[in-house]
DNA sequence: ACTAAATTTGCAATAATGTTGCAACTTTTA
DNA sequence: TAAAAGTTGCAACATTATTGCAAATTTAGT
């Protein structure tokens, strides 16, 4: 299948999910790719492969086992992403800053960079914050 | 209608647009919330008043004007905020932080909290930056 | 105030996207 | 290797979004 092959097989073992073709093929796909993807996406390089509903599933079940985690996006899509650094302890996905390419428009999580606190008004309590940040990566320039 | 009909006419002629009841009453439940709202909210206040097609071309075009701005989430819907502060200009909606409230769910803008920069590696240039924090609101704490 | 031009709306059709139940199949366990 | 557990695909359905076009409304000019 590819270079993958034992990788993806330990994360799912790992998350004690069934090792299944599916799994193990959109699963390569976020390993191969390093930014974030989008259901149409992965449809588009799974093609007939599997059913929509098989790609669906497969995606809800890896951002409950922390496998992948959300980005969230204003054009009406929902991105997952598997972070590099956390994705082997399946856990604490969510303090990095996101960075989208205006060039290539692939969504790169920044492991490194944590998202910074900020003071918010009166009588209001943070619990968990979201950054992104648009311009052109490292590949672009 | 409400005590925001002079001030819905003002906006939308100053963007240089018709002003119909439709636009009018979308307005003026922005102008009444000052949270987010989506496309869905926005149908459930107009009930059958006007189609489902007008809501979205109207919020389409509010967009386009800089009326309104929008706010990302994970949850493969579209938020679109009216800021009070820039609305009156018609442009820089971008640069604030948003606060999603886990209580009342409401999406509120922060205008006075600027997004902090952040150092990103090497070979990245940042253009735009979006930021959400979610907690709990001031009305709900 | 009245009319023509420009803009906006609603309808109908269509497309795209997401969800559910269930039977068949595959993977795991022991 | 067989039973149990888990996963998949199909079919049907639900929701959400888009497009073209004719009718209606709004605006601008007189």
């Amino acid at each position: 299948m590819d270079q993958h092959f034992t990788m993806t097989d330990d994360i799912l073992k790992k998350n004690k999910l069934s090792v299944t073709d599916g799994r193990k093929k959109i699963l390569s796909l976020f390993l191969a790719r390093d930014g974030a993807l989008a259901h149409a996406d992965i449809e588009k390089f799974t093609g007939e492969m599997f059913d929509r509903v098989t790609v669906y599933r497969t995606l809800q079940t890896f951002v409950e086992k922390g496998i992948v985690h959300l980005i969230p996006t204003t054009d009406n899509s929902i991105l997952y992403a598997l972070c590099k650094e956390n994705c082997e302890e399946g856990h604490h996905h969510d303090n990095h800053v996101h960075f989208i390419c205006d060039v290539c428009t692939k969504t790169i999580c920044l492991d490194d960079v944590t998202i910074p606190k900020v003071k918010l008004p009166k009588g209001f309590t943070p619990n968990h914050s979201e950054m992104m940040v648009n311009g052109v990566c490292s590949d672009c320039k």
